[in-house]
DNA sequence: TCCAACAGATTACGTTTGTAGTCTGATTAC
DNA sequence: GTAATCAGACTACAAACGTAATCTGTTGGA
């Protein structure tokens, strides 16, 4: 297991998350994408994937005239290491203490309460 | 209800969270409560306070010789604004898929789990 | 065949962040 | 009373970030 993954940035999460949904793809590809969910012009999005190149989070293959891009971290990888050091500072370090503040909320349906309950007996039973 | 909660970065994070603990306190409190923690200057740290100031996120009384510096901002409020900022970024905007790949890992003692269970349960009956 | 459109490379530029340092006036320790 | 110290104000400066535009060589259509 790899670690010490650079730093990403807000906005490249947001390309990551489409090179995660799919890849390889290629700038246009990625440019498709955001255009929907994004107000970025083309060339903003251009500058964001070669910045995360530099940063070796994403590779590019240069074979084909038109050069496609990868991420070069599972994404699971890179979601745990993001959220552990948010939680770290947010939270002082104690998940349980933020899902605890969630639980309490109406940011999660009954369906998924009943969801997460499921999973939790399951991974108690285990241990 | 609330409104629109400033920016607050990683390094101000932590002022915020010595200042939640207890307020108000000087700077050089927070000086000496961060000294431990980081290796930060206590210029740094002053500046750090200074920026939290202008942007309207902790308030100064200047009443005494040495100013009193404190919150403008609940803790949870603030959490909540960041967690939420967070989740959707990182984790596409749903908070279950977030605690359930945290459930699935070790991060969670028994105990927490066991806690954990008992308010999802509080929480579903009421509803 | 010639040009508009496109991909990639390079450059731009203001803001935010991290990380302090200097200057100045008040204060305290001797 | 004077020098060292301290708080607050102001200044510094590079890296990262957000948000592109320009320049240049290629190519797909008319």
């Amino acid at each position: 297991m790899e670690k010490n993954i650079p730093n990403i940035s807000e906005s490249e999460w947001e390309i990551m998350n489409v090179l995660w949904d799919k890849a390889p793809q290629t700038a246009n590809d990625v440019i498709l994408s955001l255009q929907e969910s994004t107000d970025w012009k083309p060339k903003t999005i251009r500058t964001l994937l070669d910045r995360l190149v530099q940063k070796d989070v994403v590779g590019v293959n240069k074979n084909l005239r038109v050069y496609t891009f990868y991420p070069l971290y599972i994404q699971e990888e890179c979601q745990r290491a993001e959220t552990e050091s948010f939680i770290k500072r947010i939270y002082g370090g104690t998940l349980k203490s933020m899902l605890a503040q969630f639980i309490q909320e109406d940011t999660l349906s009954n369906d998924d309460i009943n969801e997460l309950r499921f999973i939790l007996d399951k991974k108690s039973k285990k241990q």
